[in-house]
DNA sequence: GTCTATAAGCAGATAGAC
DNA sequence: GTCTATCTGCTTATAGAC
């Protein structure tokens, strides 16, 4: 019991840092600028969390397991229920997962679209590595899932609809938007999760049923 | 006529820019490796373009006018033979000029759409003003296309088709894998246009065309 | 138009007092 | 566990010789 507040410390620090990271990106994000926001010293970080990308690490982490175990806990829900697996049913239980971390009382948690996409799009090896470790789960059961609503399709056709489908996914709760860098005066409200849900859903539903 | 080999410097410039940009974005890219790479002098960007961020706004209006004119004459042709506009139309000339980049003699054109992934994502507030500025054009030609592909669906419903559709192509041709990131194991061949355009065009045109 | 040298600042990381 | 002070290195940008 030799610890004193660090737990707020830490806390305040993986917060902010959250944040910097989802708008920013880790590279623009200074460990200054973040522990200044926090109201800690700089030193905080490299005694807490050892290095910069070890906090980028811990960001990651704080959000990645519950989100895995939700999608996965709906949809063993749905298939204890069910005899046949929809494509509705996939997007749900995934869309249901995004909606666990928007509603959640710390409200930056719903920027964990907006790290996954920057996962994709970044060429961050190391982090990515350390997401794979933890995520063979996921990734086997939502294999196995969408090989289950797609029986016709070829095991390839079936990992490509997947992939489109969690890229798109994940893109529009992040927030982002196209129309936005192409012509402001056409934009959707990308940024209210209860809109995307609704126009995102039928797109893909529709995408992963669509015709070879 | 007092110049000299400038136009090489500025060419190789653009060229080694561009790659930096897309991979690594905008911060992490540094004008040293950027000069280092393209074998020029360091004070050579401040020389001829002015800033770091003044060469970023160069690198993408490059792309940007030729990418643009494509997209809008390959609608206007498809428009002038036929009179009802399908939703493959609009798909197809998008993939087509996305192709017409790939199979550039330059062959860093691909990278732009990663370039644009990377507009939606990141906070580039000053790059999009200047983007959007010239590309209202393309907005509107493109929101009445798709608004003629789609004429029973209300007005806010189509500017989100429009939305996640060129989102989900951007995204798909900028080679991002979520499932890289997710399993190494299950990975699909995100790099080679050929089966982006092969596995995407049906999700998204099924996707346009969703019930509502 | 090209180059060197340098300015001025911020970054991540660490040592050591308290 | 917290803080200050500092090290080292890299960044953009510029002034001035050639």
């Amino acid at each position: 019991m030799s610890q004193g507040n660090d737990s707020q410390t830490i806390e305040k620090i993986l917060h902010v840092a959250e944040e910097h990271f989802a708008v920013h990106g880790f590279f623009a994000s200074s460990l200054r600028q973040i522990t200044r926001d926090a109201e800690v010293n700089v030193a905080a970080v490299h005694y807490h969390f050892g290095s910069k990308e070890a906090l980028f690490v811990a960001v990651l982490n704080r959000r990645i397991v519950p989100f895995v175990q939700s999608v996965l806990c709906g949809l063993a829900q749905i298939q204890a229920t069910k005899q046949v697996l929809l494509a509705e049913d996939v997007v749900d239980s995934f869309v249901h997962a995004c909606f666990e971390l928007i509603q959640s009382e710390d409200r930056n948690a719903a920027l964990f679209s907006k790290l996954v996409s920057r996962l994709m799009l970044d060429e961050y090896r190391q982090f990515r590595e350390l997401l794979a470790a933890q995520n063979e789960n996921l990734a086997t059961s939502l294999l196995a899932a969408f090989g289950q609503i797609l029986p016709d399709l070829p095991p390839q056709a079936v990992r490509w609809r997947m992939h489109l489908t969690l890229s798109t996914l994940f893109n529009a709760f992040a927030g982002n938007d196209v129309l936005k860098a192409l012509a402001p005066a056409t934009v959707v409200n990308a940024k209210d999760p209860l809109q995307v849900a609704r126009y995102v859903k039928p797109f893909v539903v529709a995408g992963l049923k669509a015709p070879i």
